[in-house]
DNA sequence: ATACTTGCAAAAGCTTTGCATTTTT
DNA sequence: AAAAATGCAAAGCTTTTGCAAGTAT
């Protein structure tokens, strides 16, 4: 077994493939980028990015990951959120509409979609006069201690962080 | 008619009396950012309330403008809010439950309230075994050209920006 | 009199950018 | 060869903070 380095590719990783097909340039370090995202099913930020790149191939800076995944917002790849805290997380745009709980108490993620919701938002924005274009939603929570058996959701949660 | 100033009471804005009733100390900036607070009917950022500020008076800085619009958000009094932008922009808090929808034309901000939503958003946390501390929730839109006879909205509109 | 508030300028924290160099196509 | 990407350090933005001086209770 070798280490894998930042020029030779091991396969094509799921976004990498989404980059080729939007024409983007590939360098070793998008590639990087690509294969770290696409490994990824949580929320990172920019520095855990980074972290996690340098874990691999320590020849990318941070300015390059910040231009990276500026491209990649740019091109309907990535999805910035803002789950408090200052800095910008990101989301694959691709996992169909969900929104984002988030747990007050240990910062956990919880995703889920729900088409009542949708539809509820869509018509309010209608009944407005809008067309609606993007929602920013999210949701604080508290975990119920006293859960009297916890009802399984019908909002059909996606993934935890 | 003379120049009011920064010392000098010329009754007691809504604001203001929020502050007494929580204890903060009274001082002339604190008592001008809540006349500034109280006459404002939209949704001002730091630099906007600054600058409403030294219109009237300019005998504070920005600095205690940020320190005092923190302070009344620890105290409940304002709700700080993101609409993209880079700023927080701040809302007074005691209006009661409602959202906002921005138009993506032209910045403008739109209030909304709705019941409906509101209970789902609680049932949807419900489901997935979260008490709701919390909801941050942000509509943009784009006003409909077509609109065919405005229908009235359901939601009770509260007031423009 | 004591504890708190203010101003100023400096610092912090995240993100972007200018420029010389390297890499991709 | 031309166009684009990278690294580094510097700069940009909004917001916070240390400290000496001033103010409210």
């Amino acid at each position: 077994m070798h280490t894998p380095s930042l020029t030779e590719d091991q396969g094509i990783s799921r976004i990498e493939r989404l980059c080729i097909e939007r024409g983007l340039k590939m360098t070793g370090q998008r590639r990087l980028i690509a294969r770290v995202l696409s490994e990824s099913s949580d929320h990172p930020d920019v520095e855990e990015l980074y972290r996690r790149a340098i874990a691999r191939d320590d020849r990318i800076s941070i300015a390059t990951v910040y231009r990276t995944v500026r491209l990649l917002e740019e091109k309907g790849i990535l999805e910035r959120r803002d789950f408090g805290g200052g800095r910008a997380r990101y989301d694959q745009a691709d996992r169909g509409h969900h929104y984002h709980l988030i747990d007050v108490d240990t910062g956990k993620v919880i995703e889920f979609a729900d088409e009542r919701l949708e539809a509820l938002l869509g018509r309010i924005a209608g009944d407005l006069g809008f067309r609606l274009e993007d929602t920013r939603l999210e949701l604080f929570g508290r975990r119920q201690p006293e859960a009297p058996a916890p009802v399984r959701p019908r909002g059909k949660p996606q993934r935890q962080e």
